[in-house]
DNA sequence: AGTTTTGATGTAATCGATTACATTACACAA
DNA sequence: TTGTGTAATGTAATCGATTACATCAAAACT
């Protein structure tokens, strides 16, 4: 391992009698080697244990073969953006199969797209994966202009094009809000995310179709901009409770729906049975709390399968196309009547 | 961006009308440079906007910043190691303090050591961290062999010396037995992880070793191995329920304490009054459930900001010395009496 | 046999930095 | 003015691969 003892491509030459041009051609299979030449050259990478240094290669092949995560600092992100560690996961075997790293790394808010342009021109990783993205997003413009392959996980309203791995966040707010309907609830609060980022607006819309294909009105006092947090969660339900006669709530996450919840134990409610509340994501957490939370599921494995998938086609020069993954509704105890099977 | 429009060092030269040696002496803070000369370099890299190539200064320096962590394909793996998310940020905030990324991949367990080998040895990252050990780890003898750097989360056993991060399962693991025996009970089930664990092995330590102080036997019968997931959790609460008549359990895992939880919920009993169950890690669930868990939480936070520190120490050169984080009991309430402080 | 074609292999440039060593410029002393 | 020492700067080798182009050997054709 020490520098003295490391085996190069030149050693393998020598050992095999070959140039160091050979030794790469078979290393890549390129077709223009006899058999017999292989064949050496093969035993000789055995013999000495050799393995390519990876940033000789990158440095020539001008690919480094992984592709970059940026997440905020901000601790409360990793915990609102559900099942963080799910993502990543699968966001990593897919890559992995296509011979590919992930690189993560963090940053606060202020350098955050900074960052983003210096690991394109750095050239650190190949691509990058864009979370928590706002209408708008500066690091869109940042990286377009830089000509480097991204993937936005999620649909921010951009006046450039770009490719993006989404979850049909407004239909599932619409079939979450349409079953509270169906279960005869008419004034329906709704704790929303914060307001500058896509997904509070695709799952508002989603709200506001459902009461408007049924003929509700919507008001704009029963609308609310949390967190996303526990404690936000918390808060504003403590609020509605203060000012309202409440009797269903639904929640654009789980996390603000548990932070609620407890807020409705806490003032006499019995969650289920006295008010109706729905989550959003379906966290770990959603079906262990008490009670297990009625909720819309995200399938965010494919979520991470299929951003690693878009973007290495990307950086690869295929053309992927942006891709859209269907939400379900999971029905459970925090519901009256939780039972019935809803279709679309 | 394109290949054609990138500024390499040579442009910065012409530019400011020195040798590449001299930006780069100025650009590495080498302090053989005039203040006038310094100056003009500098402002050439802001008229062109350059930027340093990555890969190509890792070739010459032989170094990547990169720190590696490569977990186990295995999905349940993520959510047994509690707070994997809380790990990992903090592993990439204190490692881009120091100007290090994390690179992340997964792997499936035969593979495992063969990984880890690879990215040792084509220099992928400078350093490891080793997640997830067992008594005599066969990566713990690989990496050691190569001479490369790597941090062990956890202390297995094992016959060389290694750098490690550890918590102290078993002072916790007693400490949740003695407050468990500080209540009244004498009878206590223990569902511990796999055996081939170290972690395992050490909470099987601290538990014996409370009985002990207190002069109660240990009874082979009341030791039950799971899989650290839910599922095993609420299989094996199962037949102990079916065996015997419970009045306390000790989960070595909030994961398997909330699958135990629900099976004693389906056997009528009322957790925190007819039995009392401890579980270990705190995971954001713990406090959510019904009834909130007590357990043994663990400064996730801390570990990843240890393991990237000493793993860095380590690779440049300094001598860290392994770091033991400590424990706190968390007193909710699935115990009898989950009222009292209790001290050691 | 001689010429052309094809395919395998070798030579050397290249990717973009850092740095050992060589050279130059300058300050100061004699 | 010249010599000497020191600090600043330049030249070119280097890190370890890939690959364009040159060369060579063998097969195929006339």
């Amino acid at each position: 391992m020490s520098k003295a003892n490391r085996i190069r491509i030149k050693d393998i030459a020598k050992e095999a009698r070959v140039s160091t041009a050979t030794v790469s051609r078979v290393l890549n299979n390129s077709n223009k080697v006899t058999a017999k030449t292989r064949r050496r050259v093969l035993e000789a990478v055995e013999r000495l244990g050799y393995v390519p240094h990876h940033v000789a290669r990158s440095l020539r092949v001008e690919r480094v073969y992984s592709i970059g995560l940026i997440v905020p600092h901000d601790i409360d992100y990793l915990f609102s953006f559900p099942y963080f560690n799910l993502f990543i996961h699968h966001l990593a075997v897919e890559a992995r199969t296509r011979g590919y790293h992930i690189i993560f790394t963090t940053t606060n808010g202020d350098e955050s797209v900074q960052l983003h342009k210096a690991f394109a021109m750095r050239r650190i990783v190949d691509g990058l994966v864009i979370l928590d993205v706002s209408d708008e997003d500066p690091r869109i413009d940042a990286l377009t202009e830089l000509g480097f392959p991204f993937v936005v996980i999620g649909r921010p309203n951009h006046k450039l094009p770009y490719l993006w791995v989404d979850t049909e966040n407004e239909e599932g707010a619409r079939r979450a809000v349409e079953y509270l309907i169906s279960l005869g609830h008419r004034k329906i609060h709704f704790v929303n995310g914060p307001q500058h980022l896509a997904v509070s607006r695709q799952r508002f819309e989603g709200y506001s179709r459902a009461l408007q294909k049924a003929r509700i009105a919507c008001e704009p006092t029963l609308i609310h901009n949390g967190e996303f947090t526990e404690e936000s969660g918390y808060a504003i339900t403590k609020a509605i409770l203060h000012s309202d006669k409440v009797e269903a709530i639904f929640y654009a996450s789980d996390t603000m729906a548990i932070g609620g919840i407890r807020a409705l134990k806490e003032a006499g409610f019995e969650v289920g049975r006295d008010v109706s509340v729905v989550g959003f994501d379906d966290i770990p957490s959603a079906s262990v709390v008490s009670p297990p939370l009625t909720t819309v599921a995200q399938p965010i494995a494919l979520v991470g399968t299929w951003a690693a998938r878009l973007l290495i086609d990307l950086i690869e020069g295929n053309k992927p196309v942006p891709k859209s993954l269907s939400v379900e509704l999971k029905l459970r105890k925090s519901t009256r009547g939780g039972v019935t099977v809803v279709g679309d």
